[in-house]
RNA sequence: GCCGCCUUAGCUCAGUUGGUUAGAGCGCCAGAUUGUGGAUCUGGAGGUCCUCCGUUCAAUCCGGAGAGGCGGUACCA
């Protein structure tokens, strides 16, 4: 084995670039079902779809800006026809949907019918470190409202991604939408007297960690810092006692709609921005209640953050509370599979005039493997073709015949191409969940019929049959009839199928 | 980025206190069965023991460096 034709260690490792995975039949049927479910949706809402490039120039992509001493910091970049000083301009693979979409607003602007309403899903990229169900490469599906400032844009935005989520799957119950506004967190920061930009962000991030460190974490980040159990040290806010004990008050305003509103109101007082946003949420809130959202599926929630500066008012998150398990029957949290927000500044970067804007997007593949995790996915079955057994080589052109019938009946079929015995073809089309398999041998042509096996029959009976040879000449849903016949017969089998369980 | 654990057959993993030929289960291929899926039995293929350097008469095993994987943490547009 250590002959020519195995060189050692000249041979590549067939593997996939780290957090990169391939999807087979399975996972794409299950997000195909997805989308289009989804687009539909957006599509009744008066969402026009949009599809833009995978690469953007990087200026375009905006503060993840390569450099050339960093040129792949979080995103996948490269540079354009270099000159011989190594200059070109840089392009990278977009990273989300809504940068992309700036950009072609600001390009379109002057004939865009405006407000613009569109959707768009495609692959995005992130040069990032892989985390379990989190790849370098993912699909996203986007849907934002480009010149609107009015709060009922947030709240159809809000309606419409409940819709989309059900439409996708998840039952009624199964997700909620969080909303909260960032001016509300600004204006209590500015009376707080937080004005330094880093100490805002750290009180954010701090606020984002809510769920997953209570209270008294949290308390921690935003004073003086956090030791986590493995010793390291996250750096904290630097707030002083009161200030953090406001923001706590803030974010413990509860979870619900009216309510919560009410609570705001007590814990927010004075600030200008605080009242504005304070507005913008109650608008949205009559809006969803005219577009029948309530309280079970969108709820106000103070402790959404959602990423940072980016956003400018409302910012909204899609939580799954779907029960789910991994494969060890363990517990897991899906959390979050999408989020949005208004975002106003975006499309100022390239044209200087301010826009409002306002989308919502989510994980795909996430959402998929979610539905799937919560046995959701049921609906998602894969059936192999009928399989034509090659039987004799002299006789080809009949197979593919009988492949071409089979076709033009709507049935998926195809003649075996390997090179293997019988044993093996039914083995294949055994394996590929093949409803039925058709067998014309010397024996069948002689007397011009066609034997069909209903492959679905042979494996509920195959439970009960012990021994090789009784099952062998049993032959369980075989049947041989007129060769004229044989595509009405499969057609019976599989209509048969249809009304019985999956097998 | 930081911390920890891990890397032996396609997969899950044993094992060798450093010594001739490195094992199991599952999977795969073939036969028992001229033309029939599951189960069973029999046989077979499949390994640079992650890589490099060092120590040694001798390294899959010991030491160092590196790569890759997993988990946590930070970041997350």
């Amino acid at each position: 084995m250590t002959d020519a034709s195995k060189p050692q260690g000249s041979r590549p490792e067939a593997r996939n670039p780290r957090g990169f995975i391939d999807r087979r039949a399975r996972d794409l049927v299950a997000e195909r079902q997805i989308l289009a479910a989804v687009s539909a949706v957006y599509e009744r809402y008066g969402f026009e779809p949009l599809d833009s490039p995978a690469f953007e120039y990087a200026d375009a992509l905006g503060k993840f800006l390569p450099d050339a001493d960093r040129p792949n910091e979080g995103v996948f970049a490269l540079q354009d026809d270099p000159d011989a000083d190594g200059n070109g301009q840089w392009m990278a693979l977009r990273y989300d949907l809504t940068a992309p979409l700036a950009r072609f607003a600001a390009q379109n602007w002057e004939t865009l019918p405006k407000p613009f309403r569109r959707y768009a899903f495609g692959p995005v990229w992130r040069n990032e470190k892989p985390g379990p169900g989190r790849y370098r490469e993912f699909v996203q599906c986007d849907a934002d409202t480009v010149g609107s400032a009015r709060p009922e844009a947030d709240a159809e935005i809000i309606a419409m991604a409940a819709e989309g989520l059900e439409a996708a799957g998840v039952p009624a119950g199964g997700a909620i939408l969080k909303i909260n506004n960032r001016k509300l967190l600004n204006g209590l920061m500015a009376s707080a007297g937080v004005t330094d930009e880093g100490q805002k962000l750290a009180v954010l991030r701090a606020v984002d960690k809510l769920d997953r460190l209570g209270p008294d974490g949290v308390r921690l980040l935003l004073g003086e810092g956090r030791k986590d159990e493995s010793g390291a040290f996250t750096k904290g806010a630097g707030l002083g006692g009161g200030a953090a004990e406001r923001v706590l008050a803030f974010t413990a305003a509860g979870a619900g709609r009216g309510d919560t509103l009410g609570q705001l109101s007590n814990v927010i007082g004075g600030s200008v921005e605080g009242d504005e946003g304070l507005a913008e949420l109650e608008a949205i809130d009559r809006a969803l209640v005219s577009l029948g959202v309530g309280a079970d599926r969108a709820v106000f929630d103070p402790s959404v953050v959602r990423g940072l500066e980016y956003y400018t008012g409302a910012v909204f998150e899609a939580e799954l509370l779907l029960g789910t398990t991994d494969e060890r029957g363990q517990p897991v949290r899906f959390g979050s599979v999408g989020g949005g927000g208004r975002y106003d500044d975006l499309i100022a970067r390239f044209t200087g005039e301010r826009v409002p804007a306002t989308g919502f997007s989510f994980g795909v593949s996430r959402l998929a493997a979610a539905l799937r995790a919560a046995g959701r996915d049921a609906a998602v079955e894969l059936r192999g073709p009928v399989v034509i057994i090659a039987f004799d080589e002299a006789r080809m052109a009949d197979y593919f015949a009988v492949a071409g019938e089979l076709r033009a009946a709507g049935v998926p079929a195809e003649v075996y191409l390997g090179s293997s015995g019988m044993r093996a073809q039914m083995k294949y089309a055994d394996r590929r969940l093949s409803p039925a398999a058709v067998i014309i041998g010397g024996d069948e042509f002689a007397a011009g019929t066609a034997t069909v096996k209903d492959l679905d029959l042979g494996r509920a009976l195959s439970a009960g049959v012990t021994d090789n040879a009784a099952w062998r000449t049993d032959r369980p849903g075989q049947v041989t009839v007129p060769r004229a016949e044989l595509v009405a017969t499969i057609r019976e089998i599989l209509d048969a199928q249809a009304l019985a369980p999956a097998p």
